[in-house]
DNA sequence: AAGTTTTAGACAATATTTGTCCAAATATAA
DNA sequence: TTATATTTGGACAAATATTGTCTAAAACTT
């Protein structure tokens, strides 16, 4: 199963840049960005987008895999977890279509 | 749409108690129990438990409540939503299959 | 071995959550 | 209405969690 950190490793591993560089140019401490890869600390969600930006990655898919590790280490040890995200997304819908967008 | 204030507000009117009463009973300042009903406020799991005991409601269902209302009140402005919960859950039984339960 | 990159861990700064209190608002009863 | 009781809003401090920064050890390269 491939993680948030896992896909920020390879794209670095991908443009062969080491941490410094990176670091220096998204502004992010270098020992943040080596965290992220191992999944130790998860990235901000503005992290993330200048991350993103850097790597060229899909904003969309970093979102989906950062959202969905959120809520993977909220439910981990829960159960009734599918009951859970199903009762979420009715609560989604129906908060979109009552108060629409935003 | 049934909100997990609702249940706990239905609950106390069934039975009839004031909130002072209830406080109480489940050591929980009444103007926290009050905004726990007016969705003000989430109670913490353990609060949960002790209302769920007092009032004889089903720990399942407000855990569901409780966790959904969470998810859906990260995920209400974002968009792919659906697509977030589709890995998640993928990830919740990666992990849940592979660390089998603990 | 020397130099470079990555990583672990401690720590302060910041932000968020939680519990508590009290007085204002609202409801109920006399 | 007035008096009494209940509920609610808001401010605040305490506790907890998150975040960024730094440093030096570990791991890797040359």
């Amino acid at each position: 199963m491939k993680t948030l950190g896992d896909t920020l490793k390879e794209a670095r591993d991908g443009i062969n840049l080491i941490l410094r560089k990176v670091s220096a140019e998204v502004d992010i401490d270098q020992s943040l960005i080596s965290k992220f890869e191992k999944n130790e600390r998860k990235p901000t969600k503005e992290q993330l987008i200048r991350l993103a930006d850097f790597y060229n990655l899909s904003h969309k898919d970093l979102i989906i895999s950062w959202y969905s590790e959120k809520i993977a280490e909220d439910l981990k040890y829960s159960e009734s977890t599918s009951e859970i995200l199903k009762v979420a997304e009715e609560k989604i819908n129906y908060y979109k279509t009552h108060n629409n967008g935003k």
